[in-house]
RNA sequence: GCGGGAGUGGCGGAAUGGCAGACGCGCCGGACUUAGGAUCCGGUGGGUAAAACCGUAAGGGUUCAAGUCCCUUCUCCCGCACCA
């Protein structure tokens, strides 16, 4: 082997770079005539360094965008930046760097190492969210939702962290707890400004049936976040004739209402106690509950407590006089905010009534079964037979439910009802670096959008931006103080600015036309490549950006600006990358550095390890091992094809047939068509680049083996020639620099990420031997060579004409003979039993 | 508590119901070499002298045949979590 081709991937890497930069190798432009292929991985948050799982992700993204170029697919492959943030206000608050210099430093960082990675974005479509060019359209789409009555403004108790300082969305609160500093969240009574996804609940539900290329993980997640269920509001009167509304899922239940709960911030509350004995112990409760966290409150172990406001209400089922409560349990975010105790069939209902001596009353009986009320401590919540239920008694359950409803409706206190768990997504933020809500506010007309030509509402420079519960902004007079566009009197600007999920929902169509001045996206760009065909991204984004993106869509296409109306066709969600079983960060000390394991071992060798040590969907463990095990290979691949280039280079032309080839070679080109079959199928049906990759090693290992086995003199070349070029091509996508620069080392035309993805040529995957499997009674006992294509019976004769089988069947008795053409034989035998015999 | 996913060598991981452990890492041996932490070749689940046999979290079942299908249990991970 020749010993001076070492391979220097620094050198190579960089060459290759420059020349696809200088090429502009993947600019892309809409083409008619071609299939097109919008590949897109989520665009980061530019935190001033790329970290392993963005390399999983881009890498992930960029095997898939090569391999559908390959394959003739006209591939739109972008790459942009989510760039507003907090990280950037707190890094200028730490640092004394404006936020706007700080993430443009960022972001020239990031683009430097991802261009180091060698991934084939079209890098003429790069977005950042925080360009005015970018969210003068953010602006203009809030506009568009304004005018649609899907952006609102409302006073009401939302999430704060105080840490932030800023309001948080639903979404954004994990457990209690701020998606991003993981700071208790506490309520805060704002006016701000929502989104008026709810609207979209049923839709969005209902549309995820369409989405068969999404992991059901993420469905199901996204169905639970949305939360529906189906039953009943109905009206119970207050004594001082106020109606209280409950929402319930079992109006079969409600002649089993003992008592009704009010959630404490209830507005019905204070006039229910005013005057009533105990009312101070009351208002004593309600301010208990309220500085209890959410965590406390919400917590599925927490107390359940409650206190009797001394009024009652009315059942209008049955006319009874029941007691109103209030409770920590009882979410006034919820449904109606109150609920109807049904202590008999419901648990919580009855640990509550246990607890107060409330009484149980059963209104429904399982088949076959008493239960006693006195000291059932399992709430029955199954269907049965309905008693105690006035008309309704002695019917089932189920049939009474509907009864029911329609009963109230006649009667006026009732209705079916739905209800969603998804609450409106909050989308103002207190916080300077964000798009400003294009909103004026004048004493004379009231609430004032922003005409659409004085787009964009640019964020000022120069602010002092320390959070302080308000917008900084409010202090940025020149900002603050505007003229009414509509009377032209002084008025103020909104100062909050937009929830950065709004940007990002909608950075795809951007990407079909980014330079459009003149709007938001064309429609004619729109069209060509919308939808995204390949969306792949981390699972930490299944419910917020995805669902929020949606939602966009869903309201771009009623307004009939998009054609689509789910804007990701497929969706691929990545696993993450630990270490040592753990998340990589800082506080453990065990981040690994994506730019200094490109420098010690090349791009190549990165993207080949994170592609190859585990299936995408699956966490990855980094193994500093198992990245010179990829680095290895590499160098064990330019090796092999520097040995094999001379006679590669001579043999262009020849064609590599089935015909007079000696056993070697039939088995070389065997395997190279194999592996052409099985790279692709594992690229285009699963994404399992890792058993991609491992049957390229096994390629590689053959190549070798033949290699060896021949004599130099003796190598066909034609052979040789059609896997060496088979190999470089399958590995393309993968390994971009290293076989650019093979393709050249052979003296190839053109670069190998333009040559069309190889076809295998069925001839040579067929055998004529093939080895088939001797089980008895299912467990293996012998292994034979039989001619390939051969049937069953052909199959049954041979084995058992065989000799070891004869003796392996003497003395047994052969009840049956399983043939699996291709596989194995199977020869069911039993002891052969002395009477019986002959 | 509810919903989802996963348990396979020393490790990462392969296996349309049909040879468990592909490929890689690690380890062992050989070759080449002044040298090898480079490279090439071979071996490598446990067990045995060799077989037999035992092995896919545990237990049961279906089947000629189960890592794969069904039931029960355990463990871990993720999501939701008083949702009326």
């Amino acid at each position: 082997m020749v010993e001076s081709s070492r391979y220097h991937f620094r050198l190579v890497e960089k060459k290759w770079q420059e020349r696809w930069e200088k090429a502009d190798a993947f600019r892309v432009v809409e083409d008619p005539s071609a299939p097109k292929f919008y590949c897109l991985e989520m665009f980061p948050y530019p935190s001033g360094n790329l970290h392993m799982g963005h390399v999983r992700n881009y890498a992930i993204g960029d095997v898939v965008a090569r391999f559908y170029r390959m394959n003739g697919y006209n591939v739109l492959h972008p790459m942009g930046w989510d760039a507003f943030g907090l990280p950037a206000e707190n890094a200028a608050i730490k640092h004394g760097i404006p936020p706007a210099k700080w993430t443009w430093d960022n972001i020239r960082n990031m683009r430097r190492q991802l261009k180091m990675m060698g991934v084939s974005y079209d890098w003429n479509r790069e977005v950042a969210t925080c360009h005015p060019d970018y969210y003068r359209w953010t602006q203009w789409l809030f506009l568009q939702f304004y005018h649609k009555g899907l952006a609102y403004k409302k006073r009401s108790a939302v999430n704060w962290c105080p840490s932030c300082a800023t309001v948080l969305a639903n979404e954004q609160v994990i457990g209690g707890r701020c998606e991003r500093c993981d700071t208790e969240v506490t309520k805060k009574d704002l006016e701000q400004w929502f989104f008026r996804i709810t609207d979209y609940a049923e839709r969005l539900l209902q549309d995820l049936e369409k989405l068969s290329g999404w992991p059901d993980k993420v469905k199901i997640m996204q169905e639970n976040w949305i939360g529906k269920s189906t039953g009943a509001e109905i009206v119970f009167k207050a004594e001082n004739g106020k109606e209280i509304r409950v929402f319930t899922t079992r109006p079969d239940t409600v002649f089993g209402v003992t008592y009704l709960v009010l959630a404490p911030e209830h507005p019905l509350v204070q006039e229910l106690i005013e005057g009533k004995p105990g009312a101070d112990d009351v208002r004593a409760f309600i301010e208990r509950v309220r500085v209890q966290s959410e965590i406390d409150r919400t917590s599925t172990e927490a107390e359940k407590e409650g206190i009797f406001t001394g009024a009652y209400a009315v059942n209008p089922f049955n006319g009874e006089r029941i007691p109103i409560w209030i409770a920590n349990y009882v979410l006034l975010e919820y449904g109606t905010g109150a609920v109807m105790g049904v202590p008999a069939h419901d648990q919580r209902d009855l640990e509550f009534a246990r607890k107060y001596g409330l009484p149980v009353r059963v209104v429904i009986q399982p088949f076959g079964q008493d239960l006693d009320p006195e000291t059932m401590t399992q709430a029955y919540t199954e269907p049965g037979l309905m008693v105690n239920s006035g008309e309704f008694s002695g019917i089932d359950s189920e049939v009474a439910l509907l009864r029911i409803i329609s009963c109230a409706e006649e009667k006026g206190y009732g209705r079916s009802q739905v209800n969603y768990r998804l609450r409106d997504w909050l989308i103002s933020r207190q916080r300077y670096w964000g798009a400003p809500i294009p909103i004026i506010y004048c004493d004379r007309c009231g609430t004032v959008p922003v005409p659409e030509e004085d787009l964009p509402v640019l964020l000022p420079v120069d602010v002092a931006f320390e959070p302080t519960g308000e917008s900084p902004l409010l202090k940025a007079e020149e900002f603050l103080n505007t003229k009414c566009p509509s009377c032209g009197g002084p008025a103020r600007r909104e100062t909050d600015t937009i929830d950065t999920f709004v940007c990002s929902s909608w950075y795809f169509l951007r990407y079909c036309s980014p330079h459009d001045s003149g709007r938001a996206f064309d429609p004619e760009k729109v069209r060509y490549w919308m939808p995204v065909d390949q969306y792949i991204g981390g699972v930490e984004h299944a419910i917020l950006h995805l669902m929020y993106a949606r939602f966009f869509t869903k309201v771009l296409y009623d307004l009939g600006l998009v054609p689509v109306d789910e804007p990701f066709t497929n969706l691929l969600t990545q696993g993450m990358v630990l270490k040592e079983g753990a998340k990589m960060s800082k506080s453990k000390g065990n981040v690994v550095s994506p730019e200094e394991i490109i420098e010690h071992y090349g791009a190549d060798t990165a993207r080949l390890f994170i592609l190859f040590a585990a299936p995408p969907e699956r966490d990855l463990d980094w193994s500093d091992q198992g990245v010179e095990g990829a680095y290895r290979f590499i160098n064990r691949v330019w090796r092999l094809v520097q040995h094999v280039a001379a006679v590669v280079r001579e043999a262009r032309g020849a064609s590599a047939g089935n015909g007079g080839l000696r056993h070697e070679e039939r088995e070389l080109r065997r395997a190279t068509h194999r592996t052409i079959q099985k790279v692709t199928e594992d690229i285009r049906t699963r994404f399992n680049f890792n058993t991609a990759v491992s049957s390229i090693m096994e390629l590689v290992n053959a190549m070798y083996h033949y290699t060896e086995q021949v004599p130099q003199a003796d190598w066909n070349a034609a052979v040789l020639r059609e896997s060496v070029i088979n190999l470089i091509t399958l590995l393309a996508p993968f390994t971009p620099h290293l076989t650019e620069e093979l393709w050249e080392v052979l003296g190839e035309a053109g670069s190998v990420h333009e040559q069309k993805w190889p076809a295998y040529d069925p001839a040579a995957l067929v055998q004529e031997e093939i080895e088939i499997v001797v089980q008895v009674n299912g467990r293996l006992r012998d292994r034979l060579k039989v001619p390939a294509g051969i049937g069953a019976k052909e199959m049954e004769g041979i084995v058992l004409a065989q000799p070891r089988v004869k003796e392996m069947l003497s003395g047994k008795e052969l009840v049956r003979v399983i043939c699996v053409p291709g596989r194995l034989v199977n020869l069911v035998v039993r002891e052969k039993k002395s009477g019986e015999a002959r």
